[in-house]
DNA sequence: CCTACTTATTGTCAGATTGACATTAAGTAA
DNA sequence: TTACTTAATGTCAATCTGACAATAAGTAGG
């Protein structure tokens, strides 16, 4: 009577929405079988032969997508008895990952009648227990923002400090001082000036910056050595 | 071909070491079988019938310990292949908590030729990989600590501001000012005076303290809400 | 070339927070 | 009454934060 074990994934990334504004999306796929037939769902299977945890998260992805993250992190495991309830079938435990895409890429993404991208605050109903597993996503997302620096993920490897202000600003939802977020992101050291800058626009040419490639995007203690 | 589940919990309290100094300790039991016969290791067992994951924490506890826990949560899953490796049996993906039990009851607990409570910085070669795991836990625990009310996990009801101070400087292993740390702690209106005190010392009878029970000990976003 | 306009970048300043440390308060023991 | 111990409160400079002002460096259009 061992319970199965799947792998899930809520997969983010900034892309426009239907009303053309860049917003938080993520993708979801269609439930082809029961229970819940029908309803949207996050991309999710089996934990396969000889691989990682991390590794179904990171295949997962790709399977639904197509894309390979820039962040991956584990976000919660759920078992409920209830949370399959419903169903006749057998009891499912989910280990969950949540992965942020960079918006380049993410255009990429493919969709279909079966895939489907969704703005991150503006849900339907899903299947199973899964708005909670957003809903702590996005939870969670919002405050890793505010101490790593996780918003690297959704960028690509030189970005001007407009660009990353607007990152925050999508994720948490509010306006951020030009002035005051430059000086406490250049204090923190977490980027780094690449001397380069933007040319071509009608104002002053903004600078590019990477981030600090020594240090992780998220520091995640004992968990930065071993993979899982 | 599904790999085991298992679940395991490393348990936390501030109890004598061999000194005879209030350390943070935790139990071990001795694994009876192999892999890493003779080896101690963290406390666990299978998901049983229709209990959900916290519960099989907290039953874990119980059976290892004859406590309850004041504080449960979530730590990480594991799932690495080679974590069980050298055994030639099947793969385990073990979820594991972490749990804190109150100073007065964890001197209830129980001792046995197989269970053994450990200062948790200076643990032996534990099996399988779990000294990661428990390292994974403390670092957690440690950050917790000064984001989250997590620290009246170890104590009563009611308790001096010296008491919870002391709960920091042991964990944090770190001194810790009087009277700044009376200040942060009263400004963030975690903690309620009770109006008593501790009377019979010889010096100035300390006012007692209880934590808002209106809030829970840790925020934990979304999922205060459920139970898993 | 000069002016208007836009965004980038730097600067200012008052208020809040923090860490180190000093002082006063309230009890017991002798 | 004095000595001693820990509790509780107070002080102050340094740092950090948020709101906002001023300057810089481009392009577009005349």
């Amino acid at each position: 009577m061992q319970p199965t074990l799947a792998i899930s994934t809520v997969i983010f990334a900034l892309r426009p929405d239907e009303n053309g504004r860049k917003a938080l999306m993520l993708p979801l796929v269609r439930r082809i079988r029961e229970p819940h037939l029908g309803k949207w769902a996050l991309p999710g299977g089996p934990l396969e032969g000889n691989e990682s945890l991390d590794e179904a998260a990171a295949r997962n992805l790709r399977n639904t997508t197509s894309l390979s993250p820039r962040y991956l992190e584990q976000l919660y495991s759920f078992g409920a008895p209830e949370r399959s309830a419903g169903a006749s079938t057998e009891r499912v435990v989910s280990i969950v990952y949540w992965a942020l895409v960079g918006t380049d890429e993410s255009n990429l993404a493919v969709e279909s009648e079966n895939v489907h991208w969704f703005a991150a605050d503006c849900l339907p109903e899903l299947a199973f227990d899964h708005n909670l597993i957003v809903e702590y996503a996005l939870w969670r997302l919002r405050a890793k923002v505010n101490y790593s620096r996780v918003a690297h993920g959704f960028l690509g490897e030189e970005f001007t400090l407009a660009q990353l202000r607007e990152v925050y600003e999508i994720v948490l939802g509010k306006a951020i001082d030009k002035g005051n977020f430059r000086r406490s992101v250049e204090t923190s050291g977490a980027i780094v000036p690449t001397g380069r800058v933007v040319a071509g626009a009608s104002n002053r040419p903004p600078a590019l910056y990477t981030y600090d490639k020594t240090r992780s995007l998220a520091d995640r203690g004992p968990l930065n050595k071993s993979s899982n």
